[in-house]
DNA sequence: CTGAAAGCGCTTACAG
DNA sequence: CTGAAAGCGCTTACAG
């Protein structure tokens, strides 16, 4: 006498598309259909479909979704590092736009490496994800033909990628710290050292930013040049302001490759009571909330990481409904912040 | 004249267990069960659904053992905010242990709002995850009916929960913002200001350990409390601080209830040419890496949210697998960094 | 300890 | 525009 004598033992209590489509009174392919949106459904039909699934609260079972039809409602999003603000927003502005659309994003961390990144891809694409957002340019052949091999959309962020790459969202690393450099030579510096860590791909295209301009302007040294492969921390920036500044061709200005190596150069400024800008101007790069508090407030390039990421989930949904895309390659330029450090 | 006539043609190209087991001469069944290290299948078996699996390359498709066990490879792991690293450091180290062990993370920023982790909690649970983590004890009871209602594995972090809760790894904040408290008192301090922002389940524990050893020491004075519901920055601390010392009865400390505030506070009193420690100390709470490198450094509390991450995941993975626990509540404390700035 | 049968809840691929 | 059939790749629930 159960009321639903059709419901085998092992039912999960949720509505399924069958007892929608019995209670709309059509067949199962119509109401999976009508759900996806398809235009060959008749209103009506339609209509009755979507009546049912509100009735009964239905909602669709993902795992089922993506064993038939071998793709599931997840994205794969690759960042370096979640340990700077600056990937954190990037990753929250795609995953609200990801999420907003209906997709759940799997998260991996790199670590800067090719090889993690290749791990994490391979991993994740045992998930069938309906799409993938990297970070940068820098991937293996590995991870390019696995992607490729599923024919699966794939959108890089933070760079601008050549015609030839697939999909990108970012803007010019090298132009960002070219216009900086220009700026510290327009304000009359003339021995501006690049201060550089971790040294990953958008780093060095931030180094020879500063090349150009420096060598446009007839001021080049390669003595000028400071790296320094570990990890950026405010610390590394102390350590580095310190060892720059005890060096042997005096610096008049310190750019470095990003706000928190700045911020430690800043706070080293003050234990040694160096004056910042009047003996040696400090610059970083990112713009980073707190460089609008420090002492002195920091000179920087603004950039649109959250708007990246948001446009980059835009252009990634796009390309997973099989839509055209006008504009491939997106320059979302940078700022310049000039504050007191400059 | 295909080679795999018994291939259908929306085949993936990936083996499946029907290839093992055929590979292996034995049963689906019986592969499946050597798969997942069920005991009760013969070792020579076992060996040869093993081998098999290496010669073809075998991976289990997620979605296909999602779908028959009603239970996905995936653990939900949400944290208030990306912003603060204390929850970047809490979700890498969850997210690592939970990798290694095959599942993967669904993550959720509930921007500390129990109605938001609510509504994450309902998206995610349609995923039948295998098991959640949740940061506080301040979840909706819809929150927890819905994870009850699937008999699903959760545990708590960050908090001491108390005994009638589920399962919980933390510390004392309450015990940790008292001890930092009866520091500055034993360092001769009398007006000592707690300066809180966010407002959250976990800075009101911190305000109460203040509170505690205030009045346990006759100093207490509610006029020492200042609240600000707007979210930790560096800016507002600055503001705080500037706020606090232009107040009328004078503080001769000031203890933020995290280090973010701090900073800002470190830096107004730089600007604003006030000595600290010597005109008012200064304290915060989680011990960030930057703390070390401030002018002066950061007195503040050492927070063990790597390790608060990794055994929640821990503890997490033994309830998924059905152990038993022996101790379903960890207190991990928490240490006193004392240094220039008290 | 092992396996044949049935089913998880959808969509693909056809046919009409 | 609609639907019956088959199948996605596993595991559950039985039976032996």
């Amino acid at each position: 006498m159960s009321r639903e004598p059709s419901r085998s033992l092992r039912a999960t209590g949720r509505a399924t598309l069958a007892d929608v489509a019995r209670l709309a009174e059509v067949s199962p392919m119509t109401a999976s259909r009508a759900l996806r949106g398809e235009r060959s459904v008749d209103p009506a039909l339609a209509q009755r479909v979507h009546d049912a699934v509100l009735k009964l609260g239905y909602q669709p079972d993902p795992a089922a979704r993506a064993l038939a039809s071998r793709r599931s409602s997840h994205v794969v999003v690759l960042i370096p590092s979640l340990t700077n603000l600056l990937f954190v927003d990037l990753l929250e502005a795609a995953q609200d736009s990801l999420r907003a659309a209906g997709f759940q994003t799997l998260i991996g961390i790199t670590h800067y490496d090719a090889g993690e990144e290749e791990q994490l891809v391979r991993e994740h694409l045992l998930h069938r994800p309906a799409g993938v957002l990297l970070t940068g340019l820098e991937q293996t052949r590995a991870t390019r033909r696995e992607i490729a091999a599923q024919s699966l959309p794939c959108v890089t962020m933070m760079e601008n990628a050549s015609a030839a790459e697939d999909c990108s969202v970012g803007f010019s690393q090298v132009e960002a710290a070219a216009a900086m450099t220009r700026h510290l030579l327009q304000r009359g510096r003339r021995r501006i050292a690049f201060a550089a860590a971790q040294l990953d791909a958008r780093t060095l295209q931030r180094l020879e930013g500063w090349r150009r301009a420096m060598a446009a302007a007839g001021r080049h040294d390669a003595r000028l040049e400071w790296r320094d492969a570990a990890a950026s921390s405010v610390g590394l920036g102390a350590r580095m302001f310190e060892q720059i500044l005890a060096a042997k061709p005096p610096v008049d200005a310190i750019f470095f490759c990003n706000d928190d190596l700045a911020h430690g150069a800043l706070l080293a400024a003050l234990r040694l009571g160096i004056e910042v800008p009047q003996r040696v101007a400090v610059a970083g790069f990112n713009d980073l909330p707190e460089s609008a508090y420090t002492v002195p407030t920091l000179t920087t390039v603004r950039t649109p990481r959250a708007e990246v990421g948001r446009r980059a989930a835009e252009m990634l949904l796009a390309r997973i409904r099989g839509q055209a895309l006008e504009t491939p390659h997106l320059d979302l330029g940078f700022e310049l912040v000039v504050r007191e450090s400059s």
